[in-house]
DNA sequence: TGTACATCAGTGAACGCGCGTTCACTGATGTAC
DNA sequence: TGTACATCAGTGAACGCGCGTTCACTGATGTAC
């Protein structure tokens, strides 16, 4: 049983949604290193003061946005690589996951590719502390793999940071993709060219750790 | 026999290469899309209006930044990827040269990784393209290579695009070990560390790149 | 070589504007009794 | 249930400041003769 908030909370959280996704919105057009606090309480309808009720700063505020792209996706990557099917459906599947994924949240996509190596420094570092975990996630699931027999802790993480790198690579592209149809839908050619090259290097990645332990 | 400037000429360039230099410097702790004009002009101690004389606006000046990191970079990929010698060498070779390169154009390097992704499109599009360039010339060489027998153009591709990828994800590497070390030298471990991930990525996908006719 | 005019990189004043932050406030919500 | 007081999310005026851009200018450099 959930608890409930009380008025004065429920509504201060509305407030608080509404100011990050306003922000989320004004990042598809600019960085956060420019985002400015008046822009982002114009675009809620606030008071440029009423800002500072819910984040010490925009970079604050970025911070909470990167917990909120990255923090619900640890259950989806876990079941993604985990799958005990064959290799090349396992690959199809993750693909076209993270097509969906890019589809639904387009601006947390962009916002965590532009932020990664961003000029606002929490941010980044809230970034970076969320792909290690993935990585360690990733790297636990692949420990459960027969095929995982004879390799070295190191060596897990080593491909795991190669599969994590992979994935943001991946949804930058099906970003990019969808972007460059404007306005109007992605065309089917242009997914399907960015979901068989996506694909394609993923198996190359998957071949090289099939026979890493043969050198 | 180059030709010589007037003095005039020489001063503007002198002046040119002074914004462009400041600018780089301002943008280690910024994005491009809030470098005012202002602040560069004020580094190199010009009045703000000069700005003009040289740059339509600060994305005009980053798309100069672009063609100044990238753009010189042709000749370095084509020779790494080439070499005659073993695999394993050649890999090794690579991964020092991104190690220097980092170490000598710090700059440069995390202003194409903040700007890749980053807020003004011009920039991201002119990065684009100079990355595109690389993965064709690198794709070109693969072709020379006796291993490229069998392997459809846009296989070459793919396998082109995933390097030209990794020699980034790389140099991001190298250069986030630089900066945790702030101050002092980057301590050797660390850079040892680094030099052995990147290494094994690559060798794991050259291994994926030996066995991908087999499948 | 010398002169008269053209070019143009850099200047400095001025503009209107939006920024982040402060402060005392208001009035709806919450709490104690 | 009703009352009296406390809390606190959001307000609105005010501040000093730096921004990008315009404009007419200056004076060294370049060019034609």
């Amino acid at each position: 049983m959930s608890h409930t908030l009380g008025i004065r909370q429920a509504q201060k959280q509305k407030t608080r949604r509404a100011l990050l996704d306003a922000a989320l919105g004004l990042l598809e057009e600019q960085s956060l290193s420019s985002l400015g606090l008046r822009e982002v309480t114009r675009a809620v309808g606030v008071a440029p003061t009423a800002f500072y009720r819910h984040f010490r700063s925009t970079a604050d505020l970025g911070v909470a946005l990167v917990e909120e792209a990255l923090g619900s996706l640890h259950p989806m990557i876990r079941t993604t690589v985990t799958a005990a099917d064959s290799s090349d459906e396992r690959i199809t599947r993750a693909v076209e996951l993270i097509a969906r994924h890019v589809h639904a949240y387009p601006a947390h996509v962009r916002f965590i590719a532009r932020e990664r190596h961003g000029g606002v420094q929490p941010v980044r570092e809230a970034i970076r502390g969320q792909l290690a975990r993935f990585a360690e996630e990733v790297k636990a699931e692949l420990a459960k793999d027969a095929e995982a027999e004879g390799w070295s802790d190191d060596d897990l993480l080593m491909l795991s940071h190669l599969y994590v790198d992979q994935m943001l690579v991946t949804a930058s592209l099906f970003l990019e993709a969808q972007e460059a149809a404007a306005g109007g839908e992605v065309s089917a050619e242009e997914r399907e060219r960015v979901t068989r090259l996506a694909t394609r290097q993923m198996r190359l990645i998957s071949i090289g750790r099939h026979h890493w332990l043969d050198h």
